[in-house]
DNA sequence: AAATAAATCAACCGCTCTACC
DNA sequence: TGGTAGAGCGGTTGATTTATT
């Protein structure tokens, strides 16, 4: 379990921004010899004054052909979006659903934007709730009540008209709560009900106000994804254009599906009646992770098979582009 | 135009996990 | 079985860029 001492302060090692003949550098090294040998050792061989971990992270986050560089799409920042509400900060295993992103790159947007926006959505970025934080429910109250010198003003019908005003969020509210609802299945291990139970779009009764026409509201292509390739933006690696970049499959930024197409490709099994050998030590990693990410408190030890849901969960969701637009519309304001 | 604040993101740190002996 | 090395991950920092005053 010991820490690895290659980046000791003593070292000498070299540490701060990479230089164009570093990545130079590493770059024609790993072209050569691949990227798959010790790392420790291919400082050295590659004429590197850096330590082993300096260079595959630069290499992973940076120099690797693959790259997809420039803004998020909105359909990476919806997806991003659902895999967290299911893995939480697993960095990692999010980016390996959206290829050409590294995990530091989702956890940086994910810090910087999307985190700022869920908050101002009044949701819980950690556990993608709503917030019960004081501060929103005396927004909720002062937009409820008039402050007291303009009480007696105020026509009580006034009330409630500022009351119904309110509805939009409300909405929210509700779309906010089926989400509540799953992850509560989710959490508790007690029940796992057939998808079709906890499935708005087979269950109107579950379906939060305004559905329909978020579901079947078709999106406008977004101008920002509209390449494939891993300039989106047109924007190239700041180090440098290297001649090993190449196309990239990425997600599809335009295609966006509609309810029709969900409805046809129907849900996943989200549960696996007798897993493979091989998928036991996923499903200790399951949870690992779910312990770690804490959703809800109190909740009962997960059972394997809800360890298998979460694992269906997340294929559910890197199955994309069929139960896309509902998604978007149920988590994106 | 300069100063300051805010936002962004590459890189580092330190911990955990896994493979190997 | 326990110890060690190495890789990988998530959190954090700090330099740089951009926006605002």
């Amino acid at each position: 379990m010991g820490r690895s001492p290659c980046c000791d302060d003593n070292s000498g090692l070299k540490k701060g921004p990479w230089t164009p003949e570093e990545d130079e550098k590493l770059i024609s090294y790993i072209q050569e010899h691949g990227s798959h040998g010790s790392w420790r050792a291919l400082p050295k061989a590659a004429g590197l004054n850096r330590c082993g971990k300096s260079c595959r992270l630069r290499w992973t986050n940076y120099l690797r052909p693959d790259i997809k560089r420039g803004r998020f799409c909105e359909e990476e920042e919806e997806l991003i979006i659902k895999l967290h509400s299911v893995l939480g900060n697993k960095w990692s295993r999010i980016a390996a659903h959206l290829p050409g992103r590294t995990d530091n790159e989702i956890k940086n947007y994910w810090n910087t934007h999307i985190r700022k926006k869920l908050l101002q959505m009044g949701i819980d970025p950690v556990t993608h709730k709503p917030r019960t934080d004081l501060n929103l429910l005396a927004n909720l109250s002062q937009l409820l009540s008039p402050p007291p010198n303009l009480a007696n003003l105020i026509n009580p019908w006034d009330n409630i008209n500022n009351a119904l005003r309110l509805q939009p969020n409300v909405a929210e509210l509700a779309k906010l709560q089926v989400l509540q609802n799953i992850f509560q299945i989710l959490n508790t291990g007690n029940s796992l009900p057939n998808m079709d139970q906890i499935t708005p779009l087979n269950n109107p009764g579950l379906m939060p106000p305004h559905a329909n026409d978020l579901l079947g509201n078709p999106s406008n292509p977004n101008p920002m994804c509209s390449s494939s390739q891993f300039g989106v933006g047109g924007q190239v690696p700041k180090s440098g254009e290297y001649s090993t970049w190449a196309s990239m499959d990425t997600i599809n930024c335009n295609n966006k599906s509609n309810l029709s197409s969900l409805d046809e490709s129907r849900l996943p099994s989200l549960v696996n009646i007798s897993p493979e050998p091989s998928t036991m030590n996923k499903q200790k990693q399951i949870e690992s992770n779910t312990n770690s990410t804490n959703y809800g408190s109190g909740s009962s030890e997960l059972t394997a098979a809800t360890g298998d849901l979460f694992e269906g969960l997340e294929k559910l969701l890197d199955d994309d582009g069929n139960s896309d637009s509902f998604w978007k519309d149920f988590i994106i304001k």
